[in-house]
DNA sequence: AGGTCCGTTGCCAAG
DNA sequence: CCTTGGCAACGGACC
């Protein structure tokens, strides 16, 4: 019974640099390589706004199990395979430890919150009954606490702060090992093989999937792909990618890969650096394709370091602002009703995909929070949270601080028209029309704001506004000049206090400009019932 | 203290 | 097609 390791897979669904899994095999006699399959997650939750479970949208369902079933394989390939048990991890790997008389418990560090509880509680159990526990970072390229630490133990605010302190990457192992010993017998376990949808109680699916498919083999297919145009590499400039580009998206479209760890940071960072050593120029972060992987870096320090990091009340970086609450408005951009195309085609490319380009994420989100809607930003996070196949905890959260300017940005007063944004980069609406079919035929002048055609051309283009397609719900001029004035007062608020403004202070905002009716003009004056009951339907009748 | 510079990705009109 | 400047105007870093 000696020297049996379990490795439990996470995130980090790779073979290759992957440390935890090095160390399960140094000196095993068997390896149990383990995936928990958690309800919590997983289990179809039929009144869910769209398909999957309560937490995780369909596509990352099934992007999750297309890198079992790839790591499945890759085990299999090195003399060994992957194990699926259901249920909750705190209860199913302590068991598993004692049934199997484990010796080694190998899992990669996270940072994130449950994660951490999560790992400390199944940690304590494991040392306290003898089993010995690795766990390394590897699914950054650096330690968050080690950068905190070199900031003077506090937590860089600004990425320059952060990049100024960032000593030596680490590097990435090789390939992984050749051969991993299984284990002889499961003692009783009824261990799984991986599952598939159906499997998991979803039927009946007939929307549009992913075209990103899940796995360490297709990541690391990307990655060549990526690298192998080096100019496109070496001159890689974030902010001038095209968001509307969808057939061949204007990013790497390595999200996803790093997200579960089917790709390495650290092997995606090193072979970069040998690219530019390869090229005469090459663009800088933040804006470069190094600075993307440093961002990611940043968001999971100022996560890991910062408390309450995902909610307003009792983070000590987020401003304290009146947000407010209306699900009518958050349904309308969820379903991707709003009534301006751009923002719906993007709301509805990321519930079909599970991917939009970052610009798109933060047009939608402007449009959400400071911009039109003046919703809640922890509301549009739990939407990106459930349907992005790339949702990173930290990344996500981060990126609605700044959106929102909550925290690291401020300028709230840049603001993206929902109209004339996305037309500078696609005058044609190819993208819209690819994801709203109903707009197909609304001339192209029109495209952005198609409640401005005539009565003639909406009935020759089959698409009656207020019928076929939803008037805007709000009036942006209008709504986004209120959105800034309660920004504006919001900002003094958390100026003037000493702390941070109480919430008999956001309050009196609330009521001085929640209620004036400003975000309501074009919803109240045109949308008749039966307006009300088309944006109610859903998604799909809009073909 | 107070001024100035700058910050991954705003919009619009003018040239 | 591009760049440039006006617009309005926050806050952290640095002098």
């Amino acid at each position: 019974m000696e020297g049996r390791a379990l490795m439990w897979f996470r995130k980090g669904l790779r073979l290759h640099d992957n440390p935890a899994l090095e160390h399960a095999c140094e000196g095993a006699k068997n390896v149990y390589a383990v995936f928990v399959l958690d309800p919590w997650f997983l289990a179809p939750d039929p009144c869910a706004p769209s398909p999957g479970s309560a937490r995780v949208g369909i596509n990352r369902i099934q992007f999750l199990l297309g890198c079992l079933k790839d790591l499945d394989l890759r085990l299999k390939s090195r003399g060994n395979q992957l194990l699926l048990l259901h249920g909750n991890p705190v209860e199913i790997i302590p068991g598993l430890l004692h049934k199997w008389s484990i010796k080694k418990l190998c899992f990669e560090y996270d940072t994130e919150p449950y994660s951490l509880q999560r790992d400390n509680f199944i940690k304590e159990h494991a040392t306290e009954t003898g089993v010995e526990v690795c766990s390394p970072v590897s699914h950054t390229i650096y330690n968050p606490e080690d950068i905190i630490a070199k900031n003077g133990g506090m937590v860089p605010l600004t990425y320059q702060s952060f990049c100024r302190v960032l000593g030596k990457p680490s590097n990435p192992l090789g390939d992984g090992p050749s051969h991993i010993p299984p284990p002889i017998d499961y003692e009783g376990v009824n261990v799984l093989s991986v599952p598939c949808l159906e499997d998991l109680g979803y039927k009946n699916l007939n929307e549009e999937f992913s075209p990103f498919p899940g796995g360490e083999t297709e990541g690391l297919k990307r990655l060549e792909e990526s690298l192998k145009d080096k100019n496109w590499v070496s001159e890689f400039e974030k902010p001038k990618g095209d968001p509307t580009a969808f057939m061949k998206p204007a990013t790497t479209v390595l999200s996803p890969y790093l997200k579960f760890g089917c790709v390495s940071s650290r092997l995606f960072y090193s072979r970069l650096k040998v690219l530019y050593s390869q090229v005469k120029s090459y663009t800088k972060p933040p804006v470069s394709l190094e600075g993307q992987l440093l961002w990611r870096e940043f968001f999971y320090t100022v996560g890991y370091g910062t408390p309450n990091f995902d909610r307003m009340v009792g983070s000590p970086i987020c401003k304290q602002i009146p947000w407010k609450d209306d699900e009518d408005l958050l349904a309308a951009w969820r379903d991707g009703h709003t009534g301006y195309p751009w923002i719906d085609a993007a709301m509805v490319q990321l519930r079909k995909w599970g991917w939009m380009h970052h610009l798109a994420r933060h047009a939608v989100a402007c449009f959400l929070t400071r911009g039109d809607m003046f919703v809640h930003w922890e509301k549009g996070r739990d939407v990106f949270d459930r349907l992005l196949i790339d949702d990173d905890w930290s990344i996500n959260n981060g990126n609605w601080l700044w959106l929102s300017a909550s925290a690291f940005f401020a300028q709230y007063h840049r603001i993206y028209s929902p109209i004339t944004f996305g037309q500078k980069y696609d005058p044609e609406g190819k993208f819209v029309k690819y994801f709203l079919p109903v707009l197909q035929d609304i001339p192209k002048q029109y495209i952005y704001a198609p409640w401005k055609a005539p009565d003639e051309v909406q009935k020759n283009a089959n698409c009656i506004i207020g019928k076929d397609y939803p008037y805007p719900i709000v009036d942006h001029v209008v709504a986004n000049k209120a959105c800034r004035e309660c920004m504006a007062a919001a900002y003094q608020l958390n100026k003037d206090a000493t702390g941070k403004p109480t919430a008999e202070q956001l309050d009196l905002l609330k009521v001085k400009f929640g209620q004036s009716g400003n975000f309501n003009v074009i919803r109240n004056s045109k949308s008749s019932p039966s307006v009300k009951r088309q944006r109610q339907s859903k998604l799909t009748e809009y073909k």
